[in-house]
DNA sequence: TCTGAAAGCAGAGACGT
DNA sequence: ACGTCTCTGCTTTCAGA
């Protein structure tokens, strides 16, 4: 049985470590990553240029400590709507609010759950508030975080 | 009134303009983000050490997309516990679960909320099943993911 | 597809303002 | 705290196996 592959290309097992190697830190040299994983410097840097182009590695990012920039409280919000809500306007007013850091259209009683970051209770709540002014929505359910364990990249399998 | 420093240290505007700046595009140079900010680069990379020393930067990495490692499908899942889960060892037994990728203590009717990413259904439903290994899970709740309107860096307010 | 080398540039830090 | 300068090292490309 041949090496299950994606839709988007060839991903066989160097590659796989690479993004890994990538995901714990990005600031690597390609011939550190090429003796991580046994090549030269100008073969990684050719694997990861291809890794771009299609799209499986989307952009190199750095990881901000929510709360340093004000954004100390998290939440899970469940939203419930008497219309279908998972179309290009809900998202679009969903991403105009900047305290909303990802939006998902879910199956189940909610329709669309988003995961919100603010500074406190109170912006919390008006956040809440917002959400409520969008077409369809009927009502929310809010899981507040308490603490977070931890929030990692996607495991490639390597 | 003084602007709202955080614990951490000391964040001015400009350096909540780098912030943005490199979670779009952490490959840019240095004189690219002097440029954008109206600094030297000299100076841009002096204020982006401290950002990494502080933590306020906790790592540089890349954006993988999970289809293309086989995690196509995502989901929600709230844990019900008879017993206090917030401590290391629940912790503990979430992070050796490779599906996993997020893990917080919540508030509400559930103890734990999780994110998780597998291939298919059928590998949702095994880590469901491994979830309830873990001690003190008496129940869970799904929310299967259908679409991802969008995932985004944590706004910085610039 | 990989290696190895050559050329251009960016990163890292010292110093002066 | 910012800018300039320098040196070191990495990125990027290409010829060849």
């Amino acid at each position: 049985m041949a090496e299950p592959d994606t839709v988007i290309g060839v991903m066989d097992r160097t590659d796989r470590q690479l993004l890994t190697l990538l995901q714990q830190d990005a600031t690597q040299s390609y011939v550190a990553l090429g003796q991580a994983v046994g090549l030269s410097g100008g073969t990684v840097h050719e694997r990861v240029r291809k890794l771009r182009e299609r799209g499986v590695i989307r952009r190199t990012t750095v990881d901000v400590d929510p709360a340093a920039v004000g954004k100390a409280v998290a939440a899970f919000v469940l939203i419930e709507a008497n219309a279908w809500m998972g179309d290009p306007p809900t998202a679009r007013a969903l991403a105009e609010l900047p305290w909303v850091q990802e939006a998902h259209v879910v199956a189940g009683a909610a329709s669309v759950l988003v995961k919100v970051r603010a500074g406190s209770p109170e912006e919390l709540q008006a956040v809440l508030k917002r959400l409520y002014r969008i077409a369809g929505v009927t009502g929310t359910q809010t899981i507040v975080v308490l603490e977070t364990f931890f929030e990692r990249p996607v495991d490639t399998g390597e």
